[in-house]
DNA sequence: GTCTAGATATCGCTT
DNA sequence: AAGCGATGTCTAGAC
């Protein structure tokens, strides 16, 4: 109960990492970047081994009513006068070890408190990112128009990589930016390209295709002021026949 | 235990909130927006009342490994055959309302499984960052240079708002992009703002500044490039000065 | 290490 | 409802 943050090495020994589940009544205080107080009520904390703690309420999306990442570490102290006479049993401190950032747990009343050992996790594969998405239009450049050629992927410029170089049937050059949601960002992104591109004798003329699952309206709007093609792609359909090729190895 | 996901509204009674603490051996497959895999681990599963479902390990930030978002549904089913062999006792399916997004969830072991009442969460009181930021900056306006004088905060033009609108020594129009982290994209957003502006002849010649705690390499080159000043703030010595200020009163 | 671009982002506000 | 900007963004990859 009185146990601190538990590292996962002390003196060159490993110990089993440990996850520590507690429901408590708590109000909770944050002072880093920003300023945060949470009322008293009942809440889930989850202390993790490396020090980190996460403060959840039952609802919400993933992202926790208040945290403190690691590399952090979790003291228990007594609560003083005034903190004993509004209730608290337990004052948790969280402090980051690199910045100055605090989390303060009052902790009222413990509902629930358990220990776990979960090990260390092999970790998440992905599928389906905007890699994949470049993967499936290099394979398939004739989504850019009839005609079209892959020059290559990531085409190297002095300010960045363009994700796709392409030929058009006329033989110029096409830079092409890929986005999985097209904002303007990415627009704006593409033109710096174009800009520099343009400027290439070798290159030039180079003309702009803005790419992505879905194209919000202003972006669309600004891409076409200043004449890039917006193209949008089905994933679904392009994966489908990436999978129909597949299957015939 | 094979318990389904608890609305929180049920026939009109209006049960209490509850979440569900679960530490299992799990592999865990999401399919939607992308695909991702979790190979057989030890993790702890949150299930809260509205359904949503977070996978985490013991490290890493406050994101789960995996999760689903709410609207959505849990249901419980036995293994098939295959997945029996692999040693699935349960299957978990959780179902996003809306989209077709899936979480699936293979319960090979249960080493916790605990349900707690928490309530409805009063939220978070926050206090901070760039909202104040743009207040400080009001109030020592001087920070832009000598006898800088404020318009006014929030300035609206057609494509959005300019956070702050100023005048120099000369009575020329200042343009004031605030940022916490000075990126490309702020330095793009205040680049569009300049560009309409000029071309309001009451307003023009309208100079920019790009404003932030922190202002990154590249995009001070660019804004440098583009004749948009400069100014780094000392976010602390903002704020200080603001409390000597505010205990004058 | 630092820095940059992407994300199943989430969140809140405004139109 | 949909779009847009900010986030204590977090995270992974490049240099």
């Amino acid at each position: 109960m009185s146990e601190t943050g538990r590292p996962a090495h002390v003196a060159g020994i490993r110990y089993p990492q440990r996850v520590r589940l507690v429901v408590a009544r708590c109000s909770v205080d944050y002072a880093g970047r920003l300023s945060a107080h949470l009322p008293l009520a009942t809440r889930l904390l989850v202390l993790k081994a490396d020090g980190s703690v996460l403060v959840h309420s039952d609802g919400g999306s993933y992202k926790p009513l208040n945290w403190m990442s690691p590399p952090c570490t979790l003291t228990v102290s007594e609560p003083d006068e005034a903190q004993t006479d509004a209730g608290a049993q337990q004052i948790w401190t969280v402090t980051h070890t690199k910045t100055s950032d605090r989390l303060i747990v009052s902790v009222h009343e413990v509902l629930h408190d358990s220990q776990h050992e979960l090990g260390v996790d092999p970790g998440l594969q992905k599928d389906g990112v905007e890699a994949h998405l470049q993967k499936l239009l290099a394979e398939q450049i004739h989504r850019l128009g009839e005609g079209h050629t892959l020059v290559r992927r990531e085409y190297m410029t002095a300010i960045g990589p363009v994700d796709i170089l392409a030929r058009d049937s006329d033989g110029h050059s096409v830079a092409v930016e890929l986005k999985r949601r097209g904002d303007i960002d990415g627009v704006e992104q593409l033109t710096r390209y174009l800009e520099l591109m343009n400027r290439d004798p070798l290159l030039a003329p180079v003309a702009g295709v803005f790419a992505a699952q879905e194209i919000k309206p202003q972006a669309r709007t600004l891409a076409e002021d200043r004449g890039i093609r917006c193209v949008v792609l089905d994933y679904d359909e392009m994966r489908g026949i990436d999978d129909s090729l597949s299957r015939l190895f």
